[in-house]
DNA sequence: TAGCCCTGTCGAAGCGCTTCGACTCGCTGA
DNA sequence: TCAGCGAGTCGAAGCGCTTCGACAGGGCTA
């Protein structure tokens, strides 16, 4: 491994210039930079990761905790893995990736070795265990969703109270009078996961204000589990004529059921869809939806956090606004 | 921050002693280590990872490079992702999440700079442009997936050839003669990514050995694609009775279409998928399926680089036996 | 022309850890 | 009885980088 050392010997400059050079915190003459660059350039050289992290106490490393949930709205997930490594890296950031198995002594972890300067946390519940100990630590953190108290912390979410609004809004403008919404699995409302609540809650305080009779049911992904639940809100509201899906993999057992039963979309029911663009337009009738902007929460949720290491950040929650796209799925209530 | 000094005095030894303790490389006495283990206690100490990686030259970091393109089999990448994390913590190892869109740069930088003691590559191309310098460098190196040329590789990939092989066999067994193969987005074939490919080999193979004939056509995930891609087929092949998919997401595309044109699963059309366990058991109908096992390879992949990183590994290919599942989407084929 | 500041460079002191002798015991075996 | 050994501990020398203070020289201002 070539060291700083000998790129200084090579361009014949002392440690301490060729540091320099890299840093650009001191000025540098121009013969000497490109001198440098040069012998940078034929040395092949990379500053050493351990090294550098331990003179600065700046690793360059940022730490991100998705859960642990295989089963759980994984692409989105995934998507924002991806833009949450791809921003940092434009920032000059890399990123560690923490399941959530190891739980709140993650945080812990990743704080006192300095392994991170900073961390993203996803899967945010309303009272999550890792909170307390993010507001003790001094290390830059980003959530990801939004907790019940969001006090000294720094989050980015899609508006999920007014995404729940903006979808009966759309219904209620089209006639109709008795909503029924398809949730995420149970134990999705059992962790109390912040976006999940904050939609229903959305749903309904814009319900009452519309006169809109809403029943809201949690549903796992899959046709059996779609199948019984759809039985179970046609028994207890035979008048429904809209729904609310927000379970990506509820939406397709959910078209193929009703044009079973021989409903159709959007002439008898009308579905709105809270899920990933992409799901949205494939489905097998394209979807009116609110989408989930999942690379956005991503680059935001790194910009923040580069904010705050460079100086420039503050404690404020960022809620990205919800956009309603219309497209095959909606329609006028049936008479 | 309390560091190795602090603890040292804390319980009234050297430096090296807490190290020794630590690490596990000298003999202790019972009564040093409990007083130190004690005193690590209660200051809270961590090892700072810089100072560690910088002493020891290792980092304990493997780093996972996955594919940028959001667009491709996401769940799978997504679950093998979490398989390689959680594998490595239990090694004592963080994961490093590298994009695609660096490049084969990305071998260079982590390699040059020690950042990663390893490195783990997703979606592997058959002549892809990250090996020869993988084999350059001296660090630890897996694949998942199978390159062309994998001499001086470790690779670990479900055996994909064997996968096509069996999906074939199992529809000849039924009476099937004449067989459609929906592939992955063409995208995916120009860059020559070796489990497709493999999989069309093996299919290819075992179809001329069991008489049977078979048509390959690319197909985008979606509704549009894949009704266009269908259309084809039964121009081209009318007299076509089982289907082998091996997209994600043309799966639950292909069976509404085919419900729609009137020809029943299984009675007129049997239809093998080559998917997740989880979207087989979900679809529709309950697909005959090869499971593409996610986790099972992540946790390889990390058993195999902890093996080389600790001196007891080989240079060897691992491809894990395909197993098909039958469940309710293939039968014999009609008269 | 003296004094000052600014620019560009260097040397040295760490950052917190690992690891390699080296040293001290108390034992063992000849 | 004493060399020799293993167990247990310590001190010191780095690992490769950043950063601070110092300093030389040139161009100003006064």
């Amino acid at each position: 491994m070539v060291t700083l050392a000998e790129v200084a010997q090579h361009a014949g400059v002392s440690a301490s210039t060729v540091s320099y050079v890299l840093s650009g915190k001191r000025s540098i003459s121009v013969s000497t930079r490109e001198r440098v660059e040069l012998s940078i350039q034929q040395l092949g050289y990379h500053p050493n990761a351990g090294a550098r992290a331990l003179a600065s106490s700046r690793s360059n490393i940022i730490a991100l905790m998705v859960p642990l949930r295989t089963d759980m709205y994984v692409p989105v997930m995934m998507e924002i893995a991806i833009a949450v490594a791809t921003t940092a890296r434009t920032h000059g950031y890399d990123v560690l990736l923490l399941t959530g198995e190891e739980g709140p002594a993650a945080v812990r972890r990743i704080a006192g070795s300095s392994l991170a300067d900073a961390m993203i946390l996803m899967d945010v519940e309303l009272h999550d265990e890792r909170l307390p100990l993010l507001r003790e630590t001094d290390r830059a953190a980003v959530l990801i969703g939004l907790p019940a108290d969001a006090d000294g912390l720094t989050c980015v979410d899609l508006d999920f109270e007014a995404t729940g609004a903006l979808c009966v809004e759309h219904l209620a403008g089209l006639g109709h009078r008795e909503v029924a919404v398809i949730g995420e699995a149970a134990a999705v409302y059992e962790r109390h996961t912040g976006f999940a609540e904050r939609t229903v809650d959305g749903i309904r305080a814009k319900a009452q204000e519309a006169g809109v009779r809403v029943l809201h049911r949690p549903c796992e992904g899959g046709y059996p589990a779609m199948a019984q639940t759809l039985s179970r809100i046609f028994d207890e509201r035979p008048g429904t004529t809209g729904f609310i899906v927000q379970n990506e993999s509820a939406v397709e057992p959910l078209l193929n059921l009703l044009r079973q039963q021989g409903r159709a979309v959007p002439e008898d029911v009308s579905v709105v869809a809270i899920c990933p663009e992409q799901v949205a337009s494939q489905a097998s009738v394209r979807l009116t939806s609110v989408a989930i902007p999942a690379q956005e929460m991503g680059r935001r949720s790194v910009e923040q956090v580069v904010a705050k290491l460079t100086g420039r950040g503050t404690d404020e929650v960022e809620l990205l606004a919800p956009e309603l796209t219309v497209r095959e799925s909606t329609g006028p209530a049936p008479r």
